[in-house]
RNA sequence: UGCCCGAUGGUGUAACUGGCAACACGCUUGAUUUUGAUUCAAGAAAGUCCAGGUUCGAGCCCUGGUCGGGCAACCA
């Protein structure tokens, strides 16, 4: 390493600790609510959680902040955890908020035994009028000034099933006029009569998010909370208990999440997508969850370098998702094997070939790899290539097929169109062409020069095979920018399903969790719940194409 | 009318903590290429939101503005 590579505010705050004495070594946690499916903006806080931790030498826990029974469920937890694996990251512990229910009840208690909470009556829709507006302040509860013993003995009710949700709520004492709405008197417990998916029926209050995050990061000696932006208001609150409950001293810091172009990356937006049937699941491919690009072929590595080039900073960014076209690409074009797939097949006879001839050509199965191995790939008289790679006029530039001229056959043969032959309505429905024997690839002893190279496949080795074409799911740029309701900007052509393209045989051995490249077309693999005996395949991204530039310029 | 964040090429992140703005993506052009991919080379693109101030010197410090985002869920 001869270049170091700047710190971003992060490290710096976990170096200044480290050298100051502060810590020995750093704890950090990735909290996530198990009530949905982890995306692309949690990748970024994994990434950093995980890595801040990896790099200065400490560990990092994984906690389940599970303090809403109502919304959250094993599914979720499972498919998280699934997830931060897979994307290569191991945690210390496997901890959930709801381990400590009962060290926060105590804490609930002792804050109470402070003079510092009390049980309110007031309805939800009071405490919210009485909390004042961002410029006006609020107003004390007449239950405010109970006594120490009446709340101790009222929040001992409310533990134990007395009263029905919303009835009572437990909030902190702090002051009602306090410029940081947070800090008028924040709920921190309330009663809901839901079963918990860890603890079942064993409770019926619950504690909210500010009075079981930081908690929980003290109970674990987390040294550093990171979390996003929109908690920096909470961390006010957030120092107020653990200095009034006296307990290990956290520190909360705040980065930007991650915002891409024509990517949606709320949890509550993105299930609704699910449940409304936009999207065929959590994990269809066009979502930007992390089982969704797993199953589209993103790689971890792919990933992980994304959030490194991101970056990290307090300002508000909206990162082009070309970016992360770029990682995923660079990656795969590393690790794929080269296959050839027709998507759009146009025949194509070769005349002086003879019939009923085939031959096996080889070709290479990466010339990125260290190592390049080769397959063989069948080659006869009667092919398939794109109907794309003839035209019959073509622009200036054009360097594929049309009439009179040559092309090399990938890894095989030159051939040179003699005739498009066509059905009566003038459509051409196959290619007459001559191929040049010495033009074999590896061997050519012809000294033709041609500038275009295409795909093809041998029509009798052919195997059909379905692929799915995906686009981005939203039409705009900037989701947050748009008015009105974000479905009205989903893109209707984000999926197109070709039923059957031929791909070489070699595919038919194609196996879950393999990256191909398919020849011009883009990188593809296979999709996990295909059925029966046709192969489906997912293209993760396609090739950059300066041809299709060239084309639109005109 | 309040409080809290933030502001550097199109996008994102840097700038050795005060020494005349760098890297990546994207874009343009050329070379190589049996993938119009990859690779390689070159280039365009900001004078750092504005106005003052401190200083020999400011993107970095100070003051005042402007603009953007956030703050009133018994969500996290």
């Amino acid at each position: 390493m001869t270049e170091e590579k700047s710190l971003n505010f992060l490290e710096e705050i976990v170096e200044g600790d480290l050298k100051a004495g502060k810590h020995a070594s750093i704890v950090t946690r990735f909290p996530p609510e198990p009530n949905g499916y982890l995306h692309l903006g949690h990748a970024k806080s994994i990434c950093l959680n995980f890595g801040l931790a990896l790099k200065y030498g400490g560990y990092t826990n994984l906690r389940f902040d599970d303090t809403n029974p109502v919304t959250e469920e094993v599914e979720y937890v499972e498919s998280i955890k699934n997830d931060v694996q897979w994307l290569g990251f191991r945690w210390q512990n496997e901890l959930y908020a709801s381990d400590y229910f009962d060290q926060l009840f105590g804490f609930a208690v002792a804050l109470i035994k402070k003079g510092l909470a009390y049980v309110d009556d007031s309805s939800s829709e009071e405490i919210a009028e009485m909390k004042g507006t961002p410029t006006q302040v609020g107003r004390d509860s007449v239950y405010r000034s109970r006594s120490i013993e009446e709340n101790l003995r009222l929040f001992m009710q409310m533990k134990e099933g007395k009263y029905k949700d919303g009835e009572k709520v437990l909030r902190a004492k702090i002051d009602m006029g306090h410029v940081n709405m947070l800090m008028r008197d924040p709920i921190i417990y309330r009663i809901k009569h839901a079963h918990h998916h860890r603890t079942g029926d064993a409770w019926c209050i619950y504690p909210m998010y500010d009075f079981a995050h930081g908690q929980s990061d003290a109970i674990e000696k987390v040294t550093h909370s990171i979390c996003t932006l929109e908690f920096v208001p909470h961390r006010e609150l957030y120092n107020w208990l653990i200095e009034n409950l006296e307990i290990y001293p956290s520190r909360q810091y705040e980065f930007a999440r991650l915002n891409m172009t024509y990517t949606l990356m709320s949890k509550r937006k993105l299930l609704q997508l699910v449940n409304e049937k936009h999207v065929n699941g959590w994990d269809d491919p066009r979502m930007p969850t992390l089982s969704a690009v797993r199953r589209r072929g993103y790689t971890p590595e792919a990933i992980r370098d994304f959030c490194d080039k991101i970056g990290v900073a307090k300002r508000d960014n909206l990162i082009d998702i070309s970016l992360l076209e770029f990682c995923v690409r660079e990656h795969l074009n590393k690790i794929s094997n080269r296959r050839m797939v027709v998507f759009d097949p146009l025949k194509v006879t070769i005349v002086n070939y003879p019939e009923g001839k085939s031959e096996l050509l080889s070709s290479e199965n990466n010339t990125e790899a260290a190592e390049v191995t080769h397959r063989d790939v069948p080659f006869s008289r009667e092919l398939y290539i794109e109907r794309d790679d003839f035209m019959e006029v073509p622009p200036k530039k054009y360097f594929r097929l049309s009439p009179g001229q040559m092309v090399r056959l990938k890894s095989a043969f030159i051939i040179k169109c003699e005739e498009a032959v066509k059905d009566s309505h003038g459509n051409v429905v196959e290619l007459h062409c001559s191929y040049i024997p010495e033009s074999r690839s590896g061997s050519d002893t012809s000294g033709v020069q041609v500038k275009g190279v295409i795909h093809w496949v041998s029509k009798q080795h052919a195997i059909p095979v379905e692929v799915r074409l995906y686009d981005r799911l939203f039409k705009v740029e900037d989701l947050s920018a748009v008015e009105g309701d974000f479905r009205d900007y989903l893109n209707p052509d984000s999926l197109r399903v070709l039923p059957q393209a031929w791909a070489e045989p070699a595919l038919k051995k194609a196996s879950v969790g393999e990256h191909f490249q398919f020849l011009r077309m883009g990188y593809f693999c296979l999709d996990p719940d295909f059925n029966g005996d046709k192969l489906v395949f997912n293209r993760t991204v396609t090739l950059r194409d300066m041809w299709a530039k060239e084309v639109k310029k005109g």
